[in-house]
DNA sequence: ATCGCGAATGTTATATTATAACATAATATT
DNA sequence: AATATTATGTTATAATATAACATTCGCGAT
């Protein structure tokens, strides 16, 4: 679904806008957030707590799920992350600076998450809510289906 | 957030409608699946399996997990009750033979999940959908705040 | 530099949510 | 009635997530 040419890229760029963000924002991004969130950007899509837990396994030796949940904790409070509620699993965020509320077109086949946040999504749902007198603390908009590609249509 | 004037009168319509919609479809409406149903129902708003099953408990003697969960399977599959996804609870569906995907307003508040479904809401999303090419199985769309009644909105 | 504070991480234990696998019972089909 | 199908019961365990408390780290004040 993603045609990134270098996914180290992906994964760099990710890292270094999360370092800005949280500079910008006095938040302090340690070796473990880091470490975390570039498990979750391994691929293009959503990756599960305790699947991270094994990798960091591998890589620092035995972590414990608290260790895995706090940092997807401080990585989803600041929209490095979102965690994908109908899988539960979580992908990192493709513009953290843009928005908080993402929108996502999650492929069963392939795994991918992509994002397909638009305004006009946004202005309709905003319409229901103040239709509603409702107060907004958070949107989940995830659409589970087939992506393109896996699709086979060219 | 709901007005009904009987809750009474909420239930026996759901169970009368599952009654006629499995009738229909030739589906067996069993006495534990109705029990489930009316569980559902006790409120508008979603419950988790766990609580569905304590009360079942009470009312039928020791259940087990996968008693419930048959159930609630049964009753989602067929659109009578939906999972709310960003709670891991469910709910039952208003409006069970007019469409599958239903949208939510979700008060954290008094815990009531309120059916926002609209045709422009699914229009815009159908938008994006074919502009992505994409194949659609399912769409969660979950709003969470605070209701009109908790906020206190004359 | 070290003391003290708050934030982050480590650790142990356990809570919560959900399913696998197999046995039995109820219903439908032949 | 015999057989197949569907539903439920039962045991065990998998998968997801958090509570509670201990320790360490980063950093400013003394
Ligand atoms: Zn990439
Ligand atoms: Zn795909
Ligand atoms: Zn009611
Ligand atoms: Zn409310």
């Amino acid at each position: 679904m993603h045609n990134c040419t270098s996914h180290n890229d992906c994964i760099a760029d990710a890292l270094h806008r999360a370092e800005e963000i949280c500079e910008a924002r006095e938040l302090r991004f340690t070796e473990l957030r880091r470490k975390v969130l570039e498990l979750v950007w391994e691929r293009h899509g959503p990756i599960k707590a305790y699947d991270i837990l094994d990798k960091l396994d591998n890589r620092i030796g035995a972590t414990k799920p608290p260790t895995v949940y706090r940092a997807l904790d401080f990585l989803t409070d600041n929209g490095l992350v979102h965690k994908i509620n109908s899988l539960n699993a979580f992908v990192g965020c493709s513009h953290p600076l843009t928005h908080r509320e993402c929108y996502f077109l999650i492929c069963s086949d392939c795994g991918e998450a992509k994002e397909c946040c638009n305004s006009e999504i946004t202005d309709v749902i905003s319409k229901t809510i103040r239709r509603n007198e409702f107060l907004t603390d958070h949107i989940t908009l995830e659409i589970t289906g087939e992506c393109r590609d896996c699709r086979g249509v060219h």
